[in-house]
DNA sequence: CTACATGCAAAGGGTTTGCACGACA
DNA sequence: TGTCGTGCAAACCCTTTGCATGTAG
């Protein structure tokens, strides 16, 4: 499950040329951060990396390691479980869905799938715990922020998120 | 996308059943909550809910609905989008992969799937906004969870998390 | 050298908890 | 009537922000 050494060189590697690439200055907190990030095989929250980079780098701040990924995250280079910076959203529906998420207002559409219900779990997932539920997150950019300023993004999203 | 009032008494009586099947005491409060999530077309978070149902019960208060949904969420009456009670989660795998998210301890493992990789978005969900990914999210009980008491589970699962 | 990044500490915002009062069974 | 639920307010915790100092390019 650990990656290899020379794997994790790489996705280092992949890390810091992109911040490169975004013309970011590459400071020995970030570098010692994509190293944390591409040898992670969890999912790390922040605190977790914290953590782990202050073994390195005790002067660490955490907001430090909170600015460096969420920088990662906009450039694409890094990911989140579920959708970033968002308060718990409840979901009513009872019928077997899916969900398009909005990665810029976090709106959520629900929709139907006959192809997807029929989906089959990989013999080695079942062997991870007892399974009850298989779900589609389709993530993507919804119509409205394709034609709206980042500012106002959030706002209308959460206004008529009811 | 508004349900028609029959499917909304249908699904305001489920979640009310569920309770009472529980031996939980139908109050005022959690019934205006129940037909307010019944109603709910899009995916709210709790001060949506506050709020609407504010209207009809105005001394309602905010952790009350919060105390509601929860309980409606632990008996599966309704459901979350992402992973409930959970602080933002990274990922630092480049590689297409999808989730077996644990929901008793919040564990995530990745694994791979070429049949999940050939999914074809509905035509309905490409008018939705521009697609960037799909990804599939298992939730079931993770191993550990099985075998373990409800109070190690949560400590477990922080710790190990890396 | 100069703009940008960091550390610190305090503020912010969502969620939870303790407790006394009120209401369902 | 007794137990369970509610409202209130304070506590909690994760995350963000403002600002003075430090540093990569």
């Amino acid at each position: 499950m650990q990656p290899k050494p020379d794997d994790i060189e790489l996705r280092a590697r992949r890390l810091e040329q992109g911040l490169r690439k975004a013309g970011i200055k590459l400071t020995h907190q970030r570098m010692v951060i994509c190293r944390e990030m591409a040898s992670a095989t969890g999912h790390p929250d922040a605190d977790a990396v914290y953590k782990a980079v202050r073994e390195k780098v005790p002067t660490i701040a955490l907001d430090t390691v909170y600015r460096t990924l969420w920088m990662l995250l906009d450039l694409r280079l890094i990911d989140t479980l579920g959708i970033p910076r968002e308060r718990t959203r409840f979901d009513g529906n009872a019928k077997p869905h899916h969900h398009f998420v909005c990665t810029k207002c976090g709106e959520a559409r629900d929709f139907y799938s006959a192809a997807f219900e029929l989906l089959e779990v990989p013999e080695e997932v079942r062997a991870f715990g007892d399974v009850q539920r298989t779900q589609v997150e389709v993530r993507g950019v919804c119509l409205r922020c394709l034609e709206t300023s980042d500012s106002e993004r959030r706002a209308k999203g959460a206004e008529e998120r009811s």
